[in-house]
DNA sequence: GGATAATATTTACAGTGTAAATATAAACTG
DNA sequence: CAGTTTATATTTACACTGTAAATATTATCC
């Protein structure tokens, strides 16, 4: 079944996804074309219209799985057994991390211009990435007030930081002066938690 | 000077911008291409060439143009002699409003991979745009170590806050059930300022 | 007023995404 | 098993894109 001789591929899908984001590694974001996808995966470069319908459905399912590689980042080194600030910095750090050496994919990732920002499997997976961030924000003291929706918003306030400073160095914005070297936990350090 | 049948435009690099941020507003950044806006600027498609350089250059251009309108966006409607409270509101709802109106030309503003990110007018107007932001973060109170560096990293995090906030909500990414409805004041009310 | 530089056009070309028609292989049905 | 239908992939064609080279026009400078 792995034959390379087949005229049907087998797994045509999976092999365009990872086709994406080995161009994205090595040549970015700009050589991501719909055509070198195909290339990489071996077929002609109207094979997967059958499986993505247009250029934007490839671009939502690498996205997708970017966000799934994200969560996995987020996560890598954690004992089961690890404490919620183990978790939490491993978290944080992670997805910065992820920007950073991910820049193209990244980009990719929350560019509503390129992909379907509807897709089912790109909502899912983003919404699974949301809730480890969800989970490290938890016992965060900083709202005093008893509005009852007070945990939701401190989950958008810390999903906002941490995206915001990941997509502030990812694009060089804090790139000048003394800016440069300054990590995520040099600037948020001072938040406390209930651990 | 401004007869229409002239050989030289005569202000052709202000003429591509301004049809640049045109089409952005009218059909979006994947219609933003070297020929139309050309075509908007009533020239031949290499024309730019002698202004631009390349397909980046003039996005980096259109990029700056988006940071001054941010900058403008985050100012308006406030008398000189505004309090800080004032200016600290008019400039965090003006960035989360800018990214929402302007979706297209935001996504181009941290986009390394369309735009230069070294141009050095696209850099001096983000400086700007972030010294509006590092005015109204003054007084922030959540810094209890006297470290030298102390108001820089306030912000840097007033920054991450807010952008990340704003590309968030841009991105569709908080379209999802209760977090809908939410302003970035809903999120961030509770941080204390020494106004 | 004549040389030089700046600016714009024409033409050409390789690369892109998409659509239609066709070919091949798999899956289903009797 | 044979025949049909469906899924998958290819070929071909086309309009559109950015870039480069050669050329044309106008402005600038001495």
């Amino acid at each position: 079944m792995t034959d390379q001789s087949k005229y049907h591929h087998g797994n045509l899908k999976e092999a365009l996804v990872q086709a994406g984001l080995d161009i994205l590694h090595q040549k970015g974001l700009a050589a991501l074309t719909l055509r070198a996808c195909a290339v990489g995966a071996g077929v002609s470069h109207t094979a997967p219209k059958n499986h993505f319908g247009n250029l934007a459905g490839l671009m939502s399912a690498i996205a997708a799985r970017g966000y799934q590689r994200l969560t996995e980042t987020m996560q890598t080194g954690l004992s089961p057994d690890a404490s919620r600030a183990d978790r939490r910095q491993a978290a944080m750090g992670g997805y910065v991390d992820f920007a950073r050496q991910n820049p193209g994919l990244f980009e990719l990732m929350f560019s509503p211009q390129r992909t379907n920002s509807d897709d089912p499997d790109l909502l899912h997976h983003a919404g699974r990435c949301f809730a480890v961030l969800c989970d490290v924000s938890e016992g965060l003291i900083w709202d005093k007030s008893d509005a009852p929706d007070a945990a939701l918003r401190a989950q958008i306030m810390h999903w906002s930081m941490v995206h915001g400073f990941a997509q502030l160095s990812a694009s060089g914005r804090l790139d000048k002066g003394d800016m440069k070297n300054l990590e995520i936990f040099d600037v948020f350090p001072q938040f406390q938690y209930r651990d």
